[in-house]
DNA sequence: CATGAATGAGTATTCATTCAT
DNA sequence: GATGAATGAATACTCATTCAT
């Protein structure tokens, strides 16, 4: 699905990607999506030529930042369930997928409203992210640690909205806490 | 509490006062508020002229919008709170405000955002919603319905959270009930 | 030239009519001729349709502001020279002239961008003050006050030049002082 | 003194800079300071978006405009004085500065409000002017060529005020010449 | 490959003037 | 006649994207 292997960048040329998708992962979310492209290039030390020669468009930029999220809370979520019995492993994924989320839906929102199919262009990480959620999610159940009747979608929407609800209570950690415990206890059986 | 009362508009300014709060309702909401306000004055059969005539300013009517909406939301929250004992009526109201408030990001953003920097016309309606979410969970917590250490911002933060899970679920319906089950669960003491 | 007497008004638009003159003169000498008719509307306590019904351009104001103030300096004029000799005469009228239009340079100026031929509308008012200015120098010429080879186009000239130089030292009589005496000598006969 | 060198500008750029300031100065001059930026644009040859990146603010642009002009007159008024004694050096440059800044509103307005809250390049430039024509007055006066009292505040606005009546008699030259004599003779001692 | 200058469609807002009340 | 609501052309400025250097 992603095709042939791009050719190696030369050296220089990788360095200056990388050093722009950290400084528009950091622009992106410190200062909103508005920002112009020059701004991010301006930060990453180049020029906005090379801004679009790596990234055809804005959009694919926002694109290239939420992708390689992605990939790292997918890795991150492995490594993280690693370690656990299924209960626990289940609710320490479900905190860090909130946490690392936090204040980053506006960058999918505008993906999608920029009639990207956003789901045609992230499917692949996407789809990776939710086997791997499936997965935990299947296991917690077959423990008995959560409702079994809880569905992939459902689980999706709860990381998606408690995400949202925690951004609200950023400096509350006591707040932040009870709603992870309101949550909790709503997932289990019965 | 509103201050002196505007002059009463003319028949005709106040049908176009009234058309184009209901359009920019309707198109800040589908298409979100960068819509050109060319696009909405066109909308609602007025020149721009009208519009800025109406509202100074595009935040301006964006924010008579989200007033207007929570006006609207608080009033009917009284009304159905008001047939039913408070762990009932906590339940509606949740799920009202929730309803409503899926796919408007503005509107919740701004409920929310009360406590932060918004103009005093958007302070004072939310003020109002806030004190009617204040007396129903105190109700329902009197009525041993709900956790007792729930606050209000928690209460607020969940509210906005589940608008967002449930509008990841919109053609879903019964994978939305899902997920208010397991909130009211998780709401209940112990 | 001014064709037939324009019907006579009813009391209350005649004093509209001067209310909104009175108030336009303030205003576009403190604020420049870039207020909004609006704004001089309001000031004279009438609504903008009213303004336009005495003047069906914002332009036809500026005008009707300007022939009024060159009416009224002509009147002085005439006042002010009767009681004395030539010479005397001839240097307060320069005076006054200058005085009166130091700051309203602006006007006539907006009138000329605006395309109007200013020579067609102001004619009449502009050709008695000429007459005046020209009875006065030929008086003080005949008296041997002033260089008999100065033409009218120079002293109108003068007048004007005078005018705006005094205006950038409005708040050093010495120095303004100063220049009408380098001038009063330059014009002496030799 | 002028700070920083800015960096030198690529070839095309420096002469779309230029460019844009010829025609701005001639637009300007001719047309007044209301002509939209875009025709400015047009005239130059260039977008709007290459006149903006070249000076930020439309203000900007009319400083530039007259900072330059100001810059080559001060250039021109030193050459002149420079093989004349000094009577002679005042007259001829008094006549140069009036030619170059008759019809030019905006760069006489800019000389003599330089007291006042101009930018700072615009400030700076103008010092130098006045600074050189405080220099020609003191010879002058010294020469016993000039009235000892008058001061260079007197001199910059009979500047200004004599370039504007000069701007009235614009088609007759004898006229101009005699409003010249008489100043000149108007600044003779006693 | 990198650069940053050039482009121009797009946007919020103002204001002279008209016209329904 | 008076009012002020409606109109919409006009204007300064921005920013994603292209392309000459």
């Amino acid at each position: 699905m992603s095709g042939a292997t791009p050719r190696p960048l030369r050296a220089d040329a990788a360095r200056n990607r990388a050093r722009l998708l950290d400084v528009a992962t950091e622009v992106f979310t410190t200062r909103g999506v508005t920002v112009p492209t020059e701004e991010i290039a301006r930060a990453a030390g180049v020029g906005v030529g090379t801004l679009f020669r790596h990234f055809p468009t804005k959009e694919a930029l926002l694109e290239a930042v939420v992708v390689r999220r992605l990939e790292t809370l997918t890795a991150d979520t492995a490594r993280l369930a690693a370690g656990h019995p299924p209960a626990e492993a289940f609710r320490a994924c479900f905190r860090l997928v909130v946490e690392r989320s936090a204040g980053k839906q506006e960058f999918t929102r505008a993906l999608a409203d920029a009639g990207v199919d956003v789901h045609a262009s992230l499917r692949e990480s996407s789809d990776l992210m939710r086997a791997r959620l499936a997965g935990l999610l299947a296991a917690a159940q077959r423990a008995g640690a959560v409702r079994p009747d809880l569905g992939l979608p459902e689980l999706v929407a709860l990381l998606v909205g408690v995400g949202t609800a925690v951004e609200h209570l950023a400096d509350d950690p006591a707040a932040r806490e009870r709603i992870f415990e309101v949550v909790f206890a709503g997932l289990r059986p019965r």
